[in-house]
DNA sequence: ATTATCTTTGTTAGTGTTCACTAACCAGTG
DNA sequence: CACTGGTTAGTGAACACTAACAAAGATAAT
């Protein structure tokens, strides 16, 4: 889908975020990154815009593992750790996803991207909410909860956790914080 | 401390972050929505950083209230409740904020803008550590649970119930809802 | 096998636009 | 007559993007 080149230029344009952020990520800036001229990046892509889309793009492609995996558990309160420690995982691994992510508000005035991001969160957020619903169901989760408001804490804190790292410079254990968290969660949501 | 003037330049600044994002933010449009020529602003502040450090001030300011109220309280409960309710009524009041505010990735690169930030943040974040740490010890909230995951989920989720009440438009009842998430981690925090 | 042409990917040198900010001036008020 | 708060007209810098050209490899014609 994407060439090597192509590849190339998205990745540097997300280090570049992470660094900068995205209102000094330039054309130029990209360019001069790679060691190659201005105009040649309008080789492989049309436009800025473009760009920007293929980063959104490349972020889905790599979260996908951490939704694929949740399968693989039958019990739901093991989907909901296995859906949050995944995710850490592949945040800690890209770990100049985490600003560009949690930067919604960065899209403002770029409807394609809103529209892309927003997608992209409502997805994640349906399919949490059909595992707590069964979960509650099942009675492995508490009832009496508003499923919504399971949904909230369970991403709301994950966000947080992530935007907590980020900011503080990745000086704290992502993965090893977020199984605590995880735990904590665990105790409160589940049935008596 | 601000002048009319410079009142008026703060809340037009943060209703065109609201409308269009911060990258489309200029003194040209703030003057042009205000009336008066780009120079005359400058009359009024001396650049356009000193306008996104008026807009945080601004905002600490309204939001003060909502510290205020929890001394009401005894209860450490109700403390909190507190604590995410009157949040909420304020933004609410000023829905304007709600955008402006969680775009902390916004201000990236602005290193007076990002550090005004997240001393706010740590703030409220260590008075509600307090908070709940004095209701383990009164056996009003579970102790088996990490205070600091407590605080992720309710700082967490009443960011994200926010963002969305933002991202939708404000379609829905932010107060309705924040009750709703409200009385539901109270149940999920209160000690049997 | 050699030559001609096309495609790909790069270059240098620009374009027009927009931005934050300034110089110089002016009218009303105390 | 100075101060305050406004004006018009402009500055240089940065930006996304383009025009025109060049070098190298693949493809095809002779």
């Amino acid at each position: 889908m994407f060439s090597e080149r192509q590849q190339q230029i998205v990745e540097t344009a997300i280090k570049l975020i992470a660094d900068k952020g995205i209102q000094n990520l330039t054309i130029k800036n990209i360019a001069f990154e790679i060691g190659i001229s201005e105009p040649a990046l309008y080789r492989h892509f049309g436009s800025k815009l473009e760009i920007l889309k293929a980063v959104i793009t490349n972020f889905q492609i790599k979260m996908k593992p951490a939704l694929e995996k949740l399968k693989e558990s039958v019990n739901s309160l093991n989907k909901i750790e296995s859906f949050i420690l995944e995710h850490l995982k592949i945040i800690n691994l890209n770990p100049d996803f985490a600003k560009v992510i949690f930067s919604e508000a960065n899209f403002q005035n770029e409807e394609d991207l809103i529209l892309k991001m927003n997608n992209m969160m409502k997805q994640s957020h349906k399919i949490l909410e059909t595992i707590v619903q069964s979960g509650q169901k099942k009675d492995e989760i508490r009832s009496d909860i508003n499923s919504l408001s399971i949904v909230r804490i369970i991403i709301g804190s994950m966000r947080l956790l992530v935007t907590q790292w980020s900011m503080s410079g990745m000086i704290f254990n992502l993965e090893a914080e977020g199984k605590q968290l995880s735990d904590d969660i665990m105790k409160l949501i589940i049935a008596e």
